[in-house]
DNA sequence: ACAAATTGTTAGGCTTGCCTTACAATGACT
DNA sequence: AGTCATTGTAAGGCAAGCCTAACAATTTGT
């Protein structure tokens, strides 16, 4: 089911998505400003999205989302999430650096890997004191 | 110094350097093969490696590294042997998935993110009760 | 040494993903 | 309603990366 798009088309549908929750609606531009691209660029990432049926648009239309399109949007917000984790709470990255480097990996890792990161992220929250003998670690070096 | 490259050159490059240090020689088609494309794609990307001056090449010659090449080469290696190390020895993935993560992460972290990787494999090491107690979690779920 | 097989290059094509520029549709203000 | 700003689209261009097909150079086998 969960057809196979590429990193790029993930980060708008990703956007469309928080924004939707967010502000009940999405136009073109703030997808652009979101991800600093242009306008034009946006146009064509929703021509090819909608061909997909992970949304629904047509010219000058509103954007929403099919449930496909929600499904597959979750999934990637969920790999961030765990990522953002992984690389904030465990590894101690700052927030910044953690965010951009979960925003890369989110398109590449497999449902497997997924779900070894949330594993770790539910052991580390029952055993915060590795993570912390870890973060000893690194300071004392 | 180390100028940016895109994933796919970070790829020839990173296999140039494999086949020379275990056969001290690379053909084309031996590359061609190792990334499954076509020997024309791998003309192009040795222009392009040889014009970046990573290696050095000219029709129908020799291919040889550069100390450049070689640098990036090997900090790209670094981090595919941190990650793979992650992956199998701390999530306990099986190595061919392990590996194919490995492949596509290598080239998206930052320095900084390496070097925690690294602390982290260090750490797991010197201490392997801890990446223990997380295998047995998962094996618990 | 010469034919056959292998290897490397070139040319031309395709897709993705971005851009700019110009134009079309929409919305907001008076 | 008319004007102006904003927003969306279309057209045309560009680079990266891949492909196939045809051709050139090299190597191999006898």
């Amino acid at each position: 089911m969960q057809e196979k798009l590429t990193s790029s088309l993930e980060d708008y549908l990703e956007v469309i998505y928080n924004f939707i929750n967010k502000n009940s609606s999405v136009r073109a531009v703030d997808i652009s400003r979101e991800l600093s691209v242009s306008r034009a660029s946006v146009s064509e990432a929703l021509k090819r999205l909608a061909e997909k049926k992970l949304i629904n648009y047509g010219r000058y239309d509103v954007i929403s989302m099919t449930e496909e399109g929600k499904k597959h949007a979750e999934k990637v917000i969920e790999k961030h999430n765990a990522l953002q984790y992984f690389f904030e709470e465990i590894m101690g990255l700052d927030g910044e650096e953690a965010g951009q480097t979960a925003c890369k990996i989110e398109h590449i890792i497999s449902e497997n890997v997924l779900e070894k990161f949330t594993a770790l992220k539910d052991f580390h929250k029952t055993n915060p004191e590795y993570a912390e003998e870890f973060k000893k670690y690194c300071r004392e070096k």
